[in-house]
DNA sequence: GAGTTTGAAACT
DNA sequence: CAGTTTCAAACTC
């Protein structure tokens, strides 16, 4: 996929007339930071966001660029702290995953990818560092998520990285939490992120920069201290640049951390990293990273990289290992890879454990996010109501996530997808479960946790249409039929897959919309419960409309009603009595004045404004569980909490749509089986578009989700970029996840 | 669990 | 585009 985009260039231009410029060491340290804010976006993020819109800056392409910062920053900093101790280094990782997990985000779904599967780390004594980057992603979002944060600070990730190593060197104590939270704080303080890099840089650059071998060593003894996780952080973060030059293919932890940009970096270590699989391709990327960095001295880079070559690569081994730990723990069979050269982990895993989860399929959009939930964690599932900060902060995870997209290729055998529909989050987790069961220890608990949820979630019953039709709901959502199904014939399954996909391009072709998501949701729309129950957002409605004729569209044989949505001009219902708002406008049952109505819906009304409640607080409010599942993603129809299946009503989250389509790209381009972007992007439906632009709310979780209009545009969020129009966003985020496009294959 | 109802999806 | 058929979920008993 495109990852790149146009404010990524914008950024890496930037970036280049930086290194040009005299200013040359100042600007290394603000430019990363600078990406940052340069997305407006940023500061409207909410307490969650932040993590994405470094992601959207940094684009793989651009990550050269950034990486010639990097290497320049590192080389002035020459000052090395070695604060980071063996120790540390876990817990850094934590705070690392962080920032790898952006700069992953972007094109590093390769390297996580390798990471995940375990690649090996060139230093056998490397520590293993696990990636728990949902907990400190959580933490950092957390805080930095607050609302009492100002969205916009935390927005910035980078920042909020370039705070940590000074925080951290403030106060080495400090729990990682209150460095996160802190920063968070500081950032504020400092909205220029220069100044953040200006007060970071120093401490950072100090750290990272070792330009003798004496301060590698010295390096190392701080690894031995016991670091807070931020102060870790900004120490890894020092150190994960240097080891990169080194390495060639560790540069890109460095640049994620150090630059704001985590993606440009990210992408442009990463690559070399995976690539680097040989050795040929890591000197090559250093050669690059050197060219990059500092025109003046390869031998300079060359030095650093000896010098601190040692102890940083740890660093990055660490994380790298971490990621393999991770899958190794899980997957004892990684195990030994890990152990082997990066080399070999990168390329037999990556190409082939990756490029066969793309092919698994279908299911991967929904595993995708499943993966992005666990790494991100409870946060994206709080955040539900897909703002974009959510979304972007998926999108990030995402590369984290990418390695469980691998995991899951490595274990995946079975796999299949899990029906969207149960969207309910249990079943997102379902749609994960391939993932996941190679995936980390969290996955696999998400994963066992999930089937009792998943429970209520849909399994189709197919008989005749062998789940290759819209009727059947596995098929629909996008996902693979497993187990639970009691259909007859099915070839929604791995291994018809090709198959599926080609009658999914055919129903596609027949209908660009068929996948997307039934109802537009979006989360601005007005407080249903708390200020009127009765009205439906006028933002969530039916992508068609329903046509119902003796249902009084009060029962699910409605879609509108299933999908927990008013009906709209758009339907064509006839006595409509819609809870949720009917047709005509007129109040949801509660207003209503007629008896029969009223007795009729008399028993569902008060589940439906539970219901409701419900929806609205999953959007309104991320933390319900229930707000963000991927298998709303995958579900076009949000399966309400309705007493039948129990499933929760869907309110699709365009934040997780955009992450579901993230994954999808970064698993694989391959993966393309579910090009649904492009497919959005480029012939929304004309009904969505309606729709979309005709929300008069404002979408809050498109505004959250994108926070900047350049965080769209990351390649990673190509959805998102579009998404900055209200209306587009919303749609285009939606319907991305919810249908993967088989189209893919390109 | 079987049978009925319902409306979307698919077909003509 | 409209009408009909097919289909499977939703619902009822």
């Amino acid at each position: 996929m495109d990852m790149d985009t146009p404010e990524r260039n914008q950024i890496s231009a930037t970036l280049t007339k930086f290194e040009d410029s005299p200013v040359f060491n100042y600007i290394n340290s603000l430019s990363p930071i600078k990406p940052v804010k340069s997305v407006p976006i940023s500061q409207t993020f909410n307490s969650l966001s932040f993590s994405s819109p470094p992601s959207v800056f940094t684009s793989p392409h651009v990550s050269c660029l950034k990486e010639s910062r990097f290497l320049r920053r590192h080389i002035p900093l020459g000052t090395s702290k070695p604060k980071v101790s063996s120790e540390d280094a876990s817990k850094v990782h934590t705070t690392s995953e962080e920032t790898l997990t952006d700069s992953t985000r972007h094109n590093s779904s390769e390297l996580q990818e390798n990471t995940d599967k375990g690649i090996s780390v060139e230093d056998a004594s490397i520590e293993h560092i696990k990636f728990s980057v949902e907990p400190q992603q959580t933490l950092k979002y957390s805080s930095c998520g607050s609302p009492g944060y100002d969205p916009p600070l935390c927005g910035d990730e980078g920042n909020t990285l370039l705070e940590l190593p000074d925080e951290a060197a403030a106060d080495e104590t400090d729990s990682s939490e209150g460095h996160l939270q802190k920063m968070c704080q500081m950032e504020p303080k400092s909205e220029d992120p220069e100044c953040y890099w200006d007060s970071l840089v120093p401490d950072g650059p100090d750290m990272l920069i070792f330009n003798s071998p004496g301060e590698a060593e010295a390096f190392k003894g701080l690894m031995h201290k016991p670091l807070d996780s931020s102060i870790r952080l900004s120490d890894v973060m020092s150190v994960l640049p240097i080891s990169t030059i080194h390495n060639g293919r560790k540069m890109y932890f460095v640049d994620s951390v150090a630059s704001g940009s985590e993606h440009e970096i990210g992408d442009h270590c990463f690559e070399p990293t995976t690539t680097a699989m040989d050795t040929d391709q890591t000197q090559d990327n250093l050669a690059d990273v050197v060219l990059v960095t500092s025109n003046s001295n390869e031998n300079a880079n060359d030095q650093l990289v000896s010098v601190t070559h040692r102890a940083i690569r740890r660093r990055c081994l660490d994380f790298e290992m971490a990621n393999v730990q991770r899958k190794n723990s899980e997957d004892n069979s990684n195990a030994g890879s890990s152990t082997s050269n990066e080399k070999q982990l990168h390329p037999a895993k990556l190409n082939g454990n990756f490029q066969r989860g793309i092919l698994q399929g279908i299911g991967l959009h929904l595993n995708a996010l499943a993966a992005l939930k666990e790494y991100k964690g409870i946060q994206i599932e709080n955040l539900s109501s897909g703002t974009l900060q959510i979304s972007t902060s998926i999108e990030h995870q995402h590369l984290s996530l990418v390695p469980v997209s691998s995991e899951r290729e490595l274990d995946s055998s079975d796999n299949g997808l899990q029906p969207a529909e149960d969207c309910s989050q249990p079943s997102v987790y379902m749609a994960g479960e391939d993932f996941n069961k190679n995936s980390s220890p969290r996955k696999k608990k998400r994963k066992v946790e999930t089937p009792g949820e998943t429970e209520g979630c849909k399994r189709c019953n197919c008989k005749k249409s062998k789940c290759l039709k819209l009727y059947c709901e596995c098929f629909a959502a996008g996902v693979y039929c497993i187990e639970p199904c009691s259909c007859q014939d099915c070839f929604n399954k791995p291994i018809h897959e090709d198959t599926v996909l080609q009658t999914r391009k055919q129903i596609e072709s027949r209908n660009p919309l068929a996948f997307a998501p039934k109802v537009i949701r979006s989360s601005d729309s007005v407080p249903e419960i708390g200020d009127d129950p009765n009205k439906t957002p006028a933002s969530a409605r039916h992508k068609r409309g329903c046509n119902c004729k003796k249902s009084s569209c009060l029962k699910k044989y409605c879609e509108c009603y299933q999908g927990g949505v008013g009906c709209s001009i758009s339907c064509r219902c006839e006595g409509c009595k819609n809870a949720f708002g009917r047709k005509d406008g007129s109040a949801p049952v509660g207003i209503e004045t007629d008896s029969e109505e009223i007795e009729a819906t008399e028993k569902g009304v008060a589940e439906r404004a539970s219901h409701k409640t419900e929806i609205q607080n999953t959007e309104d409010h991320p933390d319900s569980a229930t707000v963000s599942t991927p298998l709303r993603f995958s579900r076009p129809l949000l399966p309400l909490p309705f007493s039948s299946k129990g499933k929760a009503p869907i309110s699709f989250v365009t934040t997780i749509s955009g992450s579901a389509l993230f994954s999808s790209q970064k698993l694989g381009k391959p993966n393309s089986l579910w090009s649904q972007s492009k497919h959005f992007q480029t012939a929304p439906d004309e009904e969505m578009a309606d729709i979309l632009l005709g929300d008069t709310s404002p979408i809050t979780c498109i505004k959250t989700s994108s926070p900047n209009g350049k965080r769209i545009s990351s390649p990673s969020c190509d959805l998102g970029s579009s998404p900055s129009r209200r209306g587009g966003r919303k749609l285009i985020l939606q319907s991305i996840p919810s249908f993967p496009s088989l189209t893919p294959h390109p």
